[in-house]
Parts: C-alpha cells; structure tokens; sequence
DNA sequence: CGTCACGTCACCAAAATAGGCGAGGAAGGC
DNA sequence: GCCTTCCTCGCCTATTTTGGTGACGTGACG
C-alpha cells in the first residue's frame, strides 16, 4: 500500500486554528501532498472549477460545521467538476439525520472533529484507495440506519405467487386492465386476487397495497 | 477507554487453524477475556441457551463461510438469547449482497479474514464499546448501499405545500373522503389537488403516485 | 395594475375500483 | 378418498376515482 504518487488533498474548514492544523498534517512524509486549504466552499469550488484535471485533489476533507445551509450541495458541485474526487466529512455532528445527508449527497467518508492526527491522515489515504473511513460511532449509525431501510415487514405476510405478481404489478402502477393483460388472465382473475391480496395486507385500497408493499418490502 | 473488565468474546469458525488462531488473540493483556470457539453455529447455540446471563459473551466472532445457510440466520437467534450482544461478521465474501444481507439480520460489524490480527482484536473492543468495525472496502459498500437506498429522485418534483400534505395522507393509504377531512377542506378541492399532483408526478392513478413517491422519497 | 401560482369549491360523465357471492379445476397433504 | 390452498372465471352493485371544465379569492412579483 505504499503510496507510489503524493496523494492530493483539499481541505474546507472556516476554523483558522483547525484549518491550519490540517494542512499542517499534510506532508510528503505522510504520503500526501501540500494541502490548498479554503476558509470556505466559494472559493474552493472557484479554485477547483479553474484548475486543470491534474491539480484537482483526490481526496477533499469538508467541514459542514455551519447548520442547515452548510456544505451538502457542495458536494454535488464538487462531484461534477472533479468526479473521481473522494469526499471527507470533517464536523462535529453526529446524529443520523447529519450523517444518513451527507452520504446520500455523495460524502464517502465522516469523520469527527474529535479524530486524532493521525487518524485523520489514515483517512485520507483509505478514501483515496476507494474506502470510506468513518468514526466508529458514525460507522455505528450507518450500519444501524441501512439495517432499518433494509428491515423486511414486521409482520411477516404469506402471498400466494400470483398475488405477488399482482403486487408487484401494482406497485409499478398498472391499471386492472393492464394487468390482466401482462398476467394473461381474465380482469375477474385480477379482481380476485386483488381482494385476497387486501385481505392479507389489511388494506382497502391500491394505494395503500403500494404503500405497505414499499414500506414493508414485500416486492 | 481502558477496559475495566475483560470483553468476553465467543468464537464461531469451522476451519481449525483459523480458529485457533483468533482463539490464541483472545488475551487478558490485551483486553479480552479467554475466548470459548466452536466449530459451527449450533453448538454455540446451544452453550449460549445454557449459559447465563453472566456469562454470555459481549462480541460473536461469527464466520459465515458457507454459502446460502450459513450463519445469517443465526444471528437472530443469537440477538434473542443474549440482546446486548454484538456480533462481527468474519468473513472472505465482500459483495453487497452478503453484506447487507448481515446487517439487515442485526450484524454490528463485518471484517474480512484478510485484516490482521491487531485489527480483529481492535475491532473486537470497538464492537463492544457500541462502534461498527468494518473493513475498509466493507465501508465503502455499506456507504455504496446508503447512498443508493436514499438516493432522491432522478427528476425533482416541485408540489406545493398541498400537494405534498395530500401525497403525505395518500401515501398512508386513505381514501378521499377522509384526506378531505384531514386537510379540512371539501372533497371537491382534494380532487382537484389530486389531479395536479398527478400530472405533477406524470401517473394516472393513486397507486401510481403512492409508488413514485416512496421510490423517489418525496415524503 | 396585470399576471401567475395557489388554494378553494363546484358540476359533470366515463371509467375504475371495492367488495360480496358462487363455482369449477388442479395440486398437494393427510 | 378428503380437505385445503390456489388459480381461474363470472355476476352483481355501490362507491371511488379519473379527468374535463369553470370559477373565485388571495398573495406574490414585476
């Protein structure tokens, strides 16, 4: 895993101290190359939009301290103007809500303010190999977040395969009509199924069939 | 963070060398108490009933070697008989669909065999202090998985705040009638919200809009 | 002041759905 | 054999939904 290029880093970070302290860990010996560092998004992505492909950075360490408007659309800028650049989450927060954002804006590591040095610096050189470094507490909250996305139906409901089918018809959707064409029966055919299917799920609507279907993934 | 007590670790490995040498990392100097091993998941289980509570291990060293059954399902055994115990996925297999797959069945952490030993035994106490030990490429296919399950929609949708109320109640499955009353407007002014929110959301019928809205995360 | 988006309400008709009933055949378990 | 589940098809009606049109008041914006 010796680094064989200087991997380059770009910090965003309005804390003077902190921000110096940053680039000041930035250093050949450590594997990575001088840091340009930002006291804010503006500039950066200013600078980044003027600079050719191969002074753009590999890894981009970002604070998202200020709340609300912070930092995550920032990300999507950088992503289209530097794609293959890895992005860091450097803050303080550590609540789902913060964290589950700034991975669905593309952030591919977060990482506490409370980190050590050196744990920083690991960080860079894993994001920059395509991991995704993460505080052990913030790993906790996304592995916690993704088992409750992924979480099957808490009551656990026993299709028959055509009514399956039928759901899965619904839930793209089509009429009555359509599908009973795409499963080649009779509309009578899908109407009866459709009523066993409410049954089961304990609902009285097609678009309460198609919530509880999502929710519940059950297609 | 220096342990008061010795983390009780319990082991589950088929292949003998493998697990005696994780056996062997288990050590008071370095944290953890001596670490009983089994060679398959139903002895385990079967100790793990009998003994109590005091003795029920604080992190499972799972292997899940063999494919299709395999250990998954042993992990909700295991969260039964002993709840605050975390488990750790050990394992060669690092494709997405092993590994949500652990994690949807309540795993903590997920490392591959290739991490060395002083990583298994860090990841040992991580575990049990509340963290996610995973490995570096385990991250960022969990971070992958995230990103993806909460992606937005592929075109933004602006609804107005009624629209979006009316999406939110059709969304909960109710029927006209009784969103006109949760909105507290008539049934009349529902329709014509509905109308435009589904020529808004570019579908023809509740279901429809129930489905593009979950999928796409507009509630 | 005009315009536009929004929310509200209404009337209308065609279409779809919800829900109840019965009934035959095929497959599988006991 | 009997029983159950499942799939299939049909008939029925009341209700809901879909989709079109028009209309009024409000507030924001230029």
């Amino acid at each position: 895993m010796k680094p064989e290029t200087l991997v380059k880093t770009w910090i965003v970070e309005d804390h003077d101290t902190f921000r110096r302290s940053l680039q000041r860990l930035c250093t050949p010996e450590r594997g990575l190359a001088i840091a340009p560092a930002f006291a804010n998004a503006e500039t950066m992505l200013a600078t980044l939009k003027a600079a050719p492909d191969s002074q753009k950075p590999d890894v981009l360490l970002l604070d998202v301290g200020l709340p609300g408007r912070g930092g995550l659309e920032i990300i999507a800028d950088v992503h289209q103007h530097a794609p293959q650049c890895r992005i860091v989450i450097l803050t303080v927060f550590e609540d789902e809500e913060k964290i589950g954002r700034a991975i669905s804006a593309g952030a591919s590591g977060y990482l506490l303010k409370t980190s050590r040095a050196e744990t920083v610096v690991e960080a860079i050189h894993e994001a920059a190999q395509g991991g995704s470094p993460m505080s052990p507490s913030v790993a906790a909250s996304v592995v916690k977040m993704l088992a409750k996305l992924t979480k099957p139906a808490a009551q656990p409901v026993s299709l028959s395969p055509r009514e399956h089918d039928l759901l899965k018809l619904l839930v793209e959707g089509l009429t009555a009509k359509e599908i009973a064409e795409r499963m080649q029966v009779s509309i009578h055919t899908t109407s009866t199924h459709t009523r066993n299917l409410f049954t089961k799920l304990n609902v009285h609507s097609r678009a309460a069939a198609v919530a509880r279907a999502l929710k519940d993934r059950l297609v």
